[in-house]
DNA sequence: ATTATTGTATTAACAGCTTAATACAATAAT
DNA sequence: ATTATTGTATTAAGCTGTTAATACAATAAT
């Protein structure tokens, strides 16, 4: 997966969102150790103060732990994982269905067109 | 419809995409004319320098008509208005099932999932 | 013990977004 | 004709995000 990053929000959150995505995911495994800072900066080609300071958030919510010397490793708290995975999932959907509704879907139409889309896909 | 403005974005990124909203609901009907820079300004609580700049974008985009000492108005090419809405939803959609499936989720369950929600929303 | 690697902190510079305060140009309204 | 309203442009200031270059502190590796 590679890190894409537009320029139209602050670099640090579209890291955060997107290592958020490697753990829910399991690309980084429960307790898996992470890359360094200066690594993982490196091949997302940014600075590594900014990837710096995506690791520093990820960590206050809990994911991430810090090992001063050691690098740091994802949280071995299924628990915790599986909640914050659940609740960015019901936000995806609830923003999502609010602005549907506010461009003049109706709730029937939005479920028919994601059935169908979903049905290409499977294609 | 409060302008609902949040710090973690251009505010004229904003703008643009409410306004857009507005405009495909019906809010702002074909044809109709907008209020100044300088009201709709006000009515946002921001800079008219920075409405200026949504207005400006949208203009750009076929949505809006400038109408040099007149004021503005959103444009009569319901077609145009048909496609740009079109095109939104489907960037919306294919964006939310993206993200869903990077953070694992089944199609199906994907699908499952909006379903409970929608018939949570009728209630 | 020494070295290398880790996270962390600091400072400076630059760019983009936003606000603010004006000013100008065109024209609708009077 | 005059006035008010419209979009537009300019300049300055402040803030945040980003990069860059360094340095420090702790400890794992040797």
């Amino acid at each position: 997966m590679p890190w894409e990053l537009k320029s139209d929000r602050p670099i640090y959150t579209q890291l955060i969102e997107q290592i958020e995505l490697m753990i829910f995911s399991g690309v980084y495994p429960l307790g898996s150790k992470l890359p360094s800072v200066r690594d993982m900066a490196q091949e997302a080609a940014v600075n590594p103060n900014t990837m710096q300071k995506a690791l520093v958030k990820l960590e206050e919510d809990g994911l991430i732990i810090t090992h001063r010397t050691s690098g740091r490793s994802i949280t071995e708290d299924a628990r915790m994982v599986e909640m914050a995975k659940t609740k960015l999932a019901q936000e995806q959907i609830s923003d999502f269905l609010e602005k549907m509704q506010l461009m003049g879907f109706e709730q029937k139409e939005i479920l028919t067109i994601i059935d169908n889309m979903v049905k290409e896909m499977k294609k």
